[in-house]
DNA sequence: CAGTGGTCTAGACCACGCT
DNA sequence: GCGTGGTCTAGACCACTGG
C-alpha cells in the first residue's frame, strides 16, 4: 500500500506524472471542473493541488487555462561570464556571454535594457559603500529565451563611475573591453552572494511567473583594481529555468 | 490609496509587518479563530495567508500552535570551505570549517552523520561516472545550529576510492589532511552546480521544515589530480537561513 | 452570455493534546 | 471533553473573454 496522504498530495502526484509522462511543454491543461469530476474531488482541491505544481514551475497559467512549462536549464557561469562577455568585442563577434550560450544550445536570446538613475537601494548603497538613498545609475536588463522572460540583471554603478562613460548610454551597449573598461574602473575581482526566495510581486510581474515561484538572487559586487567597488549586479533566476556553476580550483 | 489586492494578500501583509515590527522569534502566534474574528475574515483565508508567511520561512508550524522564526543566515562560502576545513586537523584546533564558522557568530554547532552504502542515485552516478545503480558509499550528515537542523550534506563516494579507508568509518571522523587525502585521491578541483526548487518531502522531514519551502540543492563534485571524480556532496540549503558566497578573480 | 479561473466563505470532520 | 490546526467540500460571486 501506499502510504498515507492528503487528496491534495496525492493529487498533485497524478497531476505531475500525467503531464511528465503524457504532455509537453505549452500543451493545455483540462478545465478545473473536469478534472474535479474526473478525480472525484471538490474544485477547490484540484487548486491546492495545481498550486503546488505551479509552485514547482511545472505549471502555468495564462488567461483562462493552465499550460505545461518545462523548460531547458539555462547553465550560467558567472564565475568566466564577464570575461567570455568581452568577446563580443572581438572581430567577428556578436555575440556577449548570454547569446553565446544561448546560441550553443540552438535558441534565441534576446534583451532588453532600461538606463535610469534612481535612489540606491539599501542592498545596493552598502555594497557601493555609499550613503543610502545617494543616487545611482541603473541599467535594467532583462534577458529572454526563445521569447520567454528567463532573467533580470540589474546592474548598479555609482555616479562617480559612470558619468560621461557609455554606461549612461540608453539599449544594449558595445563597446571594446567592455562598459567598465570604457569607465576606466575595470573589474579586478567580483563578490558574490546567492540567496534564495520566493519571488517578490515585482519579479512576478517583470518575469511574468507564478505567485509563488522561488528564485535565485545572485548578487555581485565588482572591485576595481584600486579596490573600489564599482558595480553591483542583481541577478533573478527564477529556479525552475537556470543552473548555476561554479568550477574551482582546491 | 493601496493598491487593489486581495484579502489574502493583504492580510498577509500585516500580518508580516505585525511579525516583524512588534515580535522576535519563537513567539507564539494567535490561533486562527481569533485571527478571522480580529480581521473580519474567514478561518480559510488566515490560513492562506499563513501559508504564505510559512513558505517565505517567517512562521512556522509546531504542533497545534504557530510560531515566528527569524533566523541568522548562515554564510557558506563553498570556495574556501574545504580548504578551512583541514584546519580541524592542525594542532590546537578542534574546529572543521562549519564548527569554526558558526563559532564565530557565537553559536554551536553540531552534525550528525550516518555511513551506509547505497546504489547510486541517478545525479550521483552520472557525475561519478558510474553506472546507475551501481553501489556508492554515501555519509549522510546533518549540520545544526544551537540545535535547529541548518543543512544537510550528504557525501557520496565510489567503492574503489572509500574501501579500506577512513571514509567507510561511522561518525564525524578526522583524520590528518581529511578524508580525501587518506583514501589517496585528494581533491585537486570542484565543480559545482546549483539549483533552486521546492524542498521534497523527504527534505521536508530531515531538516524539519514547512512543506512548501524553497532551498538551494548545491552539488559538489570533486576531482583528483588524476582528473577522476571522487566524490559528490549534495548540500541541501534551506533559503531562509543561508548565503551562499563565492569570490572571483577577474 | 455562457464558461473559465480567482477569490472567499461557512461549515463539516478529523486527530491530537491539554485540562 | 474541548479547542487547536489540517483537510475538504459546496456554493457563491466576480472579471474576463470568446462565441
Amino acid at each position: 500500500m501506499a502510504i498515507e496522504r492528503t487528496r491534495t498530495a496525492e493529487l498533485a502526484e497524478k497531476l505531475r506524472d500525467r503531464i511528465v509522462t503524457d504532455m509537453k511543454s505549452d500543451d493545455k491543461l483540462p478545465g478545473e471542473a473536469v478534472l474535479a469530476d474526473e478525480y472525484g474531488v471538490s474544485r477547490e482541491t484540484i487548486r491546492r493541488a495545481f498550486n503546488r505544481l505551479e509552485s514547482e514551475g511545472l505549471v502555468q497559467t495564462v488567461g483562462r487555462a493552465r499550460f505545461v512549462r518545462l523548460f531547458p536549464m539555462y547553465e550560467w557561469r558567472p564565475d568566466t561570464f564577464e570575461h567570455r562577455d568581452h568577446r563580443r568585442d572581438e572581430p567577428g563577434s556578436n555575440h556577449d556571454a548570454f547569446t553565446g550560450d544561448v546560441a550553443a544550445i540552438g535558441r534565441e536570446a534576446s534583451q532588453y535594457v532600461e538606463v535610469t538613475i534612481v535612489p540606491a537601494p539599501d542592498l545596493v548603497a552598502q555594497r557601493l559603500e555609499l550613503d543610502q538613498g545617494t543616487t545611482v545609475v541603473v541599467r535594467k536588463r532583462r534577458r529572454d529565451i526563445d521569447g520567454t522572460p528567463w532573467q533580470l540583471a540589474d546592474s548598479y554603478y555609482p555616479l562617480s563611475v559612470a558619468e560621461g562613460t557609455p554606461i549612461m548610454q540608453p539599449g544594449d551597449v558595445t563597446v571594446p573591453g567592455g562598459l567598465m573598461k570604457a569607465s576606466g574602473h575595470e573589474q579586478a575581482r567580483f563578490h558574490d552572494e546567492i540567496t534564495v526566495r520566493l519571488a517578490t510581486p515585482e519579479e512576478v510581474g517583470r518575469l511574468d511567473l507564478p505567485a509563488t515561484t522561488p528564485v535565485a538572487q545572485h548578487v555581485r559586487t565588482g572591485y576595481d583594481a584600486a579596490g573600489m567597488a564599482v558595480r553591483v549586479i542583481v541577478t533573478i533566476a527564477p529556479g525552475d529555468r537556470h543552473k548555476i556553476i561554479y568550477d574551482v580550483t582546491a
